[in-house]
DNA sequence: ATATTTTTTTAGACTTGTCTAAATTTTTAT
DNA sequence: ATAAAAATTTAGACAAGTCTAAAAAAATAT
């Protein structure tokens, strides 16, 4: 099935939402970022949910579906790789490429995109340090490791979570866990493995071996 | 004012073939190029002229406006220089680029496709040999010469025609001179500047000075 | 010169994606 | 627990661009 230009924006806005948050994603919060009205967007959900692309439930916020996903990564690897071809080859500034990249990304050729990844060597990250999937749709590893994994006293960047259920995340929240934030390892116990850390400008929590686990961190 | 992506298709098209047929075009020829109904592009038309960019009388046919053309050849410039970057960067052979270059010939910036432009080493035709319009809209010189400047015993071949009025046409169409046609000079009369030239596959014919400065050749 | 054929236009319908206004559901605050 | 507020959906309208069927104009052939 092919996807129209408005499609495509919504899955990939529905994406992008989705990278920073794991829950459903309500109906406003697409509205405000195609800057279109929310009776429009709810009228797409639906269509979109017919066509397979989303799981949306009257009131209850849309998610992608694998296939759904499977597109939008698509549409981000064209934007992302587009946006390498504006500032390397075309020697635009990092910050005029995104209105262009806009455009070119429903560029409609996987020959093209392909050839285009091999002309600027493979890229991982795109000039904002978004990772670029590959031609599978597999986001490339840029080195984060679990929480889990670190030894104590190191200084880490929370980057992204392994799971998102909502039990986890609202974990998080009321451990003041966010992304981006600064940590720092005081102590691992090692009769249950939980871990004492200190977040910057925050008060030090204990989190389980479990919850540390699900943490990504960049060193 | 702004142009949408079927707009833009139609002033290409009446272009293009008002590139081999000076006079107005016909409602059915630009059907049969767009694959629409000449029901659709009838009232297409109507609502070119009403924007200014054609030429348009009921069953008259149409013609391109300055500022139709202008657009015109600002999508002629981007197709074509996409098509080179899709050959000469991308490696796609010259038969496999119209199609892409169709999509990105839309895409808008005119920032863009300068630095492609530039990136490309300002080329003057694309990998089919047809000419670049540079960025103000002009098409670059090939080297076509007027038949009146050539010498006897010169041998070319006609790459165009230097005005477009029908009696000159209809002249030319008399002569069995079309595009393309192997041109021999035979002879040049000094009283009037006349010339006798043979073309391959017909009968040789005189043509005034008048008639010879407005035809282009290439030696 | 007129009848026939071809070309072109008009009229009305349909699809996609948007909007506004009103109705409904969910969330929040008391 | 209920009222008020916020979020969401439904209903109906609209613009762009297309289509089919029918009408009108132009070109062609007798």
């Amino acid at each position: 099935m092919t996807t129209s230009l408005a499609e495509e924006n919504y899955l990939k806005i529905i994406y992008r939402l989705s990278e920073t948050n794991p829950n459903e994603i309500s109906t406003n919060a697409v509205s405000e970022m195609t800057q279109t009205k929310a009776a429009s967007v709810s009228d797409m959900l639906r269509k979109l949910s017919e066509k397979g692309w989303v799981n949306y439930q009257k009131y209850q916020g849309v998610r992608l579906t694998d296939e759904g996903q499977k597109i939008a990564l698509s549409i981000v690897r064209k934007h992302r790789l587009w946006e390498v071809f504006l500032v390397e080859k075309m020697r635009f500034n990092w910050d005029e490429v995104h209105e262009i990249a806009e455009q070119l990304e429903h560029i409609e050729s996987d020959e093209l995109i392909n050839k285009l990844d091999a002309f600027l060597g493979f890229p991982k990250v795109d000039p904002h340090g978004d990772p670029i999937p590959n031609k599978d749709g597999i986001l490339p590893d840029l080195g984060y490791q679990s929480l889990a994994d670190c030894k104590p006293n190191t200084q880490c960047k929370l980057m992204g979570v392994a799971q998102d259920s909502t039990v986890f995340l609202q974990l998080l929240t009321k451990l003041e866990l966010s992304l981006g934030a600064k940590l720092t390892i005081l102590e691992i116990n090692s009769f249950d493995r939980s871990i004492y850390i200190s977040i910057e400008g925050k008060n030090p929590v204990f989190i389980s071996h479990e919850v540390a686990k699900n943490i990504l961190v960049k060193i």
